[in-house]
DNA sequence: ATTATTTAGTTAATACATTTTACTAATTAT
DNA sequence: ATAATTAGTAAAATGTATTAACTAAATAAT
């Protein structure tokens, strides 16, 4: 049956098998150190079903046996982990203002990463300069003995649901680009899976997959950069990443929160964009596109109009986390992107918006966490790399 | 791996059974009248297992063989169609204006309804209220002859996705209610499966399980009436319907769209519903809840400021729809609800809004397609019933 | 110390769904 | 009529998970 990532949806035994070995992957993933027993009970799967798959995902690499349980009576059982020194993804974002790259293994870790703050050009150099810094990544010695599973690619603007181009980039410029086979074009890169995904999915990706502690059922990741994206996950063992008929799920900077308002770029008033975005605040207070606006804005913080500007932008942001939160309702709300470097100049407004906007519905059950990325400069570039490693999960 | 009723993971023999089989009943759902070997070409199944297991659904009374098909050369093939004639679902809306039932068969046609234009009082009465109706209901001729395969109740109120109880009504008043344990507690009412829903998630899974033609991908149902709703399906052979973590999605007459406008019955200020809902403009045109709406519109329809009112209605929700679409992306727009008995006045403006707000991202590709529902009386009922089916289909 | 008990994990036999292969059935074209 | 083509069925083969019986390794009781 279908999830994310195998679209088919009727099955022979091989999907079976690999059903329940991704999901046996999974559930180590999400609870690290589980014996074999464990996971027969968490999964409903029989001893010998998890002793036999285990024993291949062992030998392949991509489980470790641990320390043994020593828990009251009888045999102890071998806590079992994702292994972390075998294999590697390779995770990369084109970003408006540059490029970022990571190598991680299984547990999220980031082995290697590097990044080059230089807005990229066109397509093709971007490309080319993405390929050249990829192989000098994959040097690195931390990385070199290992096994490549794959790259992942995230780019600032919606991907076509049905094939791995970029459709549109509005900060960029760029039209309908097949990033991916600009860079198949290039020398020595690695096999495996190549992937494409919008910047916030696949940032959502990562927080969900790599997630620290209990997981959550599924999140929503607000990503504020110069415009305002947002990422959705769901699913426990087949995390889902809904992207809609056009690739527009999440495109919230346009959704209009004040009909009327200022002049968008996308034609309309009154989008969220006009009032919380890098491009606003930049447009607002005259910064250029490579300066940095979080220095701008430290520099002239006791100016009553840059208070009020960034006042008026965090509450635009607490509106949008409030009719996110009405509209998809996740179970957890992540805040990332450059925009946080505004810190809680930004995030107080925000989160105080937020909180005293609670209606019934909400107010009912407990309210949604939230969780806050102050630097998230490789969270995209490691989300990329998470959705390499959850396909290659199906195929092992 | 997981659909929206077998939340389980994890897979044996019998699940991979239990799959192949919905998967063909969807596929013959989807396009009535192919043969096996057409089903064993578009699920990737071999002959052998569609012929068996389309032999198991004849018997028990899912699929019927139809005509033989000529198509050029060779032995034709049997055409196959859900069979009409040996189940039956039922389906009830518990809705703020009364009650309203159908009973409706594979095909999704309805065979017996009845609806009671009273509104409900507090759940137990109604509860029996119901019972007795759906008693009434079960001796249609149509019906008395087949099996019925259970029930599903529609309710105006979120339902908690780990259990199926109606957690707020604000429209009846009602808070924390588990409807199905006060109707079960009736006599004589059917076995089967029973299910509890949102209203505009019934509907919309209902107008997405039936649709007639091409299915769309997704579908996101907007359900504008005392208050608005919204329900989403996606999922071709396994629609899913997205609760959210408090069964929150599609809340979106909670989404605030003109910051500091009216106050809300929520306690907020600028809420979609205090422009565009049957309570709103009520209120504004001093109309009861229990005398129509569009009557007294229609009475009043050359009052400039009547006009203006369903006008200014009619736009915001053009901007529900666009807001909306930027951030769940349907394949297809759907509106039903009481308030489209208002017609052209208030949905004019909506679609006028939609069209001139295109942006950008929107405009590159072709638009979305956006169905109306003129009469929506046993949408939501409808849905209900859909989702017994759908569900029964796993089991059969 | 020895034995019983408990839990973990493996092995061999079994059950069963799909596939493969070979076949029969029914039509059109030659 | 005969060949060719497509639909559908039947029997054998394949491969998965389960069941049942086992071994392994710890604690608790005697």
């Amino acid at each position: 049956m279908p999830n994310a990532f195998t679209p088919q949806t009727s099955g022979d035994l091989n999907y079976l098998k690999s059903l329940n070995r991704s999901t046996i992957l999974s559930t180590v993933r999400r609870s690290p150190g589980l014996s074999r027993a464990d996971i027969a009970l968490e999964t409903g799967l029989t001893k010998a079903t998890v002793g036999s798959v285990v024993q291949a995902l062992v030998e392949r690499g991509w489980l470790r046996e641990g320390e043994l349980h020593a828990r009251g009576g009888g045999r102890p059982g071998r806590a079992l982990y994702l292994d972390g020194d075998r294999h590697y993804m390779l995770g990369a974002e084109v970003g408006v203002k540059g490029l970022r790259l990571v190598a991680c293994n299984l547990v999220g870790e980031i082995l290697a990463s590097c990044h080059r703050e230089e807005p990229p050009t066109d397509p093709q150099t971007t490309a080319a300069r993405l390929a050249g810094l990829l192989n000098r990544l994959r040097q690195a010695p931390a990385i070199v003995e290992r096994h490549c599973l794959g790259l992942g690619v995230a780019v600032p603007g919606p991907v076509s649901p049905s094939a791995p181009i970029l459709s549109l980039a509005p900060n960029l410029g760029w039209v309908d680009v097949d990033f991916l086979a600009l860079l198949r074009a290039e020398p020595d890169l690695p096999d495996g899976l190549w992937l494409l995904d919008n910047e916030a999915n696949a940032a959502a990706f990562g927080e969900f997959y790599f997630f620290e502690g209990v997981p959550p059922e599924s999140i929503a990741y607000i990503s504020a950069g110069s415009g305002i994206g947002c990422g959705v996950v769901s699913g426990e063992h087949f995390p889902v990443v809904p992207r809609g008929h056009q690739g527009l799920v999440g495109e919230i900077g346009h959704t209009v929160i004040q009909p009327g308002g200022a002049l968008c770029h996308c034609g309309n008033r009154g989008c969220a964009e006009t009032l919380v975005s890098g491009w606003a605040l930049r447009e607002a207070l005259n910064v250029e596109t490579d300066a940095s606006l979080s220095a701008a804005v430290q520099a002239r913080a006791d100016e009553a109009n840059v208070q009020a500007l960034i006042q008026r932008a965090g509450e635009a942001l607490g509106l949008l986390m409030l009719n996110l939160h009405h509209t998809l309702n996740p179970s957890m709300l992540i805040l990332g992107g450059s925009l946080m470097r505004l810190k809680g100049r930004l995030i107080e407004p925000a989160l105080a918006y937020f909180q005293a906007h609670q209606n019934d519905l909400l107010r009912q059950s407990q309210s949604v966490p939230i969780k806050i990325i102050e630097d998230s400069t490789f969270t995209a570039a490691r989300g990329a790399a998470a959705q390499v490693m959850a396909r290659a999960a199906i195929e092992v």
